[in-house]
DNA sequence: ATGGGTGCAAACTGTTTGCAATCTG
DNA sequence: CAGATTGCAAACAGTTTGCACCCAT
């Protein structure tokens, strides 16, 4: 089962005063598509999109990537790349963490429940609405280790 | 008892073939003055020693912020306002993580033992040698959300 | 003295914004 | 039809880089 589908999206959107347009539905596709764990840049999707023979300006991949993120059908992730990765957003309880090695940017996901308690936990004592929690963990892989680091 | 002393920076600088410049000593001890908790950008840290009557080219503050991150004495910490922030570097159990208010950028600190060892675990599973370890809370806070959110 | 380090200014990258034209509800 | 949305190009912000001079070791 997808998180969001066509339908939502128009409803979503419509509840808000906002429009299902073209681009909008595209978008939404495309991270339907991809295999779950992979995340997408901004320029990765446009890439994506006008390879795939659609015409949309960059500027409407970002406006639609933050609008998107706002009403929390996708989520942006601040890996060591040097710009934002998103991917959908799921339920907490099926949210993922990732490891990234510093040298080679090497992403490995992993789940753990503890985690998403901890954060729950923590936002609640705090008096915060959690909107997402992400474990981000910097190191340097086996393969960029290997021997050669102290 | 701070994370590094003048002393610690000028031998692992020079253990590494790099040497002690006053612009490195002047960051250093600035980073070692704010108050814990607080984390500083390249900005603000330029700001901060040109008005303590430094001389210093930004330039050399962003070298300068990366060979300490690349060394271990600071953690670069990604929130949520476009850019980067940096922060003395602790051991493991005495590391915080962040919750932040995506309306009002406010952040809060706790600390919990449980995350380190989960991310020191999954780690070690894949083989990583662990550097950092963050876990990012994304919420609203009560002055945010207060009535006015659903 | 030697080669790492610095300041400056110019280059770059990712992202945002103003605006006229276009399309959705 | 009104107002939301788009594409384009120009503007931006933060960060990086080339280079000549300078200073720790």
């Amino acid at each position: 089962m997808a998180a969001y589908s066509e339908d939502d999206l128009k409803a979503d959107l419509n509840a808000r005063g906002y429009r299902l347009t073209p681009q909008r539905q595209r978008i939404l596709e495309i991270f339907r598509a991809i295999p779950q764990g992979k995340h997408l840049s901004a320029e990765d999707l446009h890439n994506t999109l006008t390879q795939s023979g659609e015409r949309i300006g960059l500027s409407t991949v970002y406006r639609t990537l933050h609008l998107m993120v706002y009403m929390g059908m996708l989520r942006e992730l601040e890996l060591a790349e040097g710009h934002k990765h998103y991917e959908l957003n799921r339920p907490l309880r099926e949210r993922h963490h990732h490891l990234v090695c510093v040298y080679c940017n090497k992403t490995i996901e992993f789940s753990e429940n503890q985690i998403d308690q901890v954060g729950k936990k923590q936002a609640n004592s705090a008096g915060y609405y959690i909107l997402d929690c992400q474990l981000t963990l910097y190191g340097i892989c086996p393969e960029c280790g290997d021997g050669s680091a102290s």
